[in-house]
DNA sequence: GAATCAATTCGACAGTTATCGGACTGTCGA
DNA sequence: TCGACAGTCCGATAACTGTCGAATTGATTC
C-alpha cells in the first residue's frame, strides 16, 4: 500500500497519543473484532473520549469500524500499519548507503 | 535495539509534527552530517523554532547533535527507526494470527 | 409507546505545543 | 578587541487536543 504525505502525518499523529496507541494494541492484539464496550472496560476513559479516539483512528484510516445495532466493532485494517513501518525503515536504511 | 512505552510514545510524539518529520528525512537523506543551517534553508521556520524541534528529535533518541564550534551536526541515530518499524509491524502480524 | 442501553455529538475547559521575536552565549575572523 | 555569525534560551501567544458531563440519536426490549 502506498501512502502519501499527508495520510502518513494523520497516521503518525493518530499513533502519537498514548492511550490511542493502547487502544491500537488492543485491537491488534484481540483475536476477534473488539467492541467498544470492551475497550471500556480496559481503558480508564469515558465513553465520549473512547469515540473520540476511535474517530481518530478511523480518519487515519488505521482500523475499520463495523456498525451493528446499537454495538460497534473494531478492526485493524491491514496494511496500513505495515506500509508506514516499512516508510519508516526504509528512512533509516537511506541512512546507511553503505550497507 | 528494545524500546519501552515510555520511549516509544516519545517517539511517536516526536515523528507526528509534519515539520518536524521532513526534518528527520533531511536528515535520514543526507549522505553525510546535516547541518542546523542547511536544515534552515529547506523548512520555511526560524532558527528558533528549528532548534526547538532539534530538541524534541534529540531528547527522543532519534538523532544524534554533534556541536562544533559555532555550528551543529545532525545525524540519524542508528536503529531507533528500525525498532519501532519493527514494534509497529508486529503489531499488525499478531492481527493475522493465521498467516 | 416507554424505558433502557450503546454510541455519538456538543460545548467547555485545561494542558500542551508550535511558533516567533528578542535577548543571550559562544566562536571565529579581522 | 571588536564585530559578525550560529545556535540556544526565554517569555508570550495562538492554536490544537485530550478529557469530561450533559444532551442526543438510534436500536432493542418490555
Amino acid at each position: 500500500m502506498r501512502l502519501n504525505r499527508t495520510q502518513r502525518a494523520l497516521i503518525l499523529k493518530a499513533l502519537a497519543d498514548p492511550r490511542r496507541f493502547e487502544l491500537l494494541q488492543s485491537i491488534a492484539n484481540a483475536g476477534c473484532p473488539f467492541g467498544c464496550s470492551q475497550a471500556l472496560a480496559t481503558l480508564p476513559i469515558s465513553a465520549a473520549t473512547l469515540s473520540h479516539h476511535v474517530k481518530e483512528l478511523e480518519t487515519a484510516g488505521l482500523i475499520e469500524v463495523r456498525r451493528e445495532g446499537k454495538f460497534a466493532y473494531l478492526t485493524l485494517r491491514p496494511g496500513v500499519l505495515a506500509s508506514v513501518a516499512s516508510f519508516l525503515a526504509s528512512l533509516e536504511s537511506a541512512a546507511r548507503p553503505g550497507r
